[in-house]
DNA sequence: TACGTTTTACGAAGAACTTCGTACTAAGCG
DNA sequence: CGCTTAGTACGAAGTTCTTCGTAAAACGTA
């Protein structure tokens, strides 16, 4: 059984600094990560490499070993991993209150009117749904 | 040098769950812990024993050993550590945009008509300081 | 072909997290 | 006083996370 299970379990700190990359820069090698992540969180190279392998075999990340020097490429949409992370914080430590969470979030860091005018319709529709 | 740092790293998930039982019942005994830990997260006593003295050294809780069975509460409020969790999501997986925290979080759950109308002051608060 | 460079694979070390067993201590009670 | 019960302290094991060193393989080139 060297399959990856259906639902990737939850990265970890150093492996969603990579996934960021791989979902910013779109597939990349060893190297092209590495450099991607120089500024941010430097690593040595056989360190990115080995959370790669690591990855691969979590399903984190999909590899194409075609070329030499393999190319990784998320695994899932970043729109489903932020999903699954905010999901999981919301249980862990709001108990599934959604409103407060969200509310933290807003008081953490101003947004800019574009984002609050999004927030806004999203509120409208749910208002809409719930009649 | 045995005190906590003024700021306490993140809790860990069992932390977490522990710090939950505090905030919802206030100070407690380790046993009171266990016993309102049952049912969501069962974990032997000397664990729990175990996890509070170690939260105890990083300052996530405190300890009053003046009664035989020492008594714990939070080191902080649960306002503070949900900021703080939220935060540390943000910038780990959000690149700082709290809108598009909040609205994973929105949409992940639907929030009551109240809920709702709290958000939506909020978002008011935050356009008139913008002006 | 022989050599230097780049890459992968693998193992291992150290730290953090979680769990539990064992020993010691303090009360309460017959 | 001796025994049972409840508690704390401590150590250690097993797991995961992160890092890196070393070896082997692939490639390019003089």
């Amino acid at each position: 059984m060297t399959e990856a299970s259906r639902l990737p379990p939850r990265p970890t700190d150093a492996e969603l600094e990579i996934l960021r990359v791989l979902w910013d820069t779109g597939p990349a090698t060893v190297r092209e990560v590495l450099e991607a992540l120089a500024s941010r969180r430097p690593m040595g190279y056989t360190t990115v490499l080995k959370l790669l392998q690591i990855m691969t075999e979590k399903g984190l990340v999909l590899r194409n070993e075609e070329e030499r020097a393999h190319v990784y490429r998320a695994g899932r949409e970043r729109h489903e991993t932020e999903r699954q992370l905010v999901g999981d914080l919301l249980d862990r430590a709001f108990g599934g209150s959604a409103s407060r969470l969200a509310m933290h979030a807003l008081a953490t860091k101003p947004s800019s009117a574009a984002e609050i005018a999004a927030i806004r319709r999203m509120l409208d529709e749910q208002s809409e749904g719930e009649k």
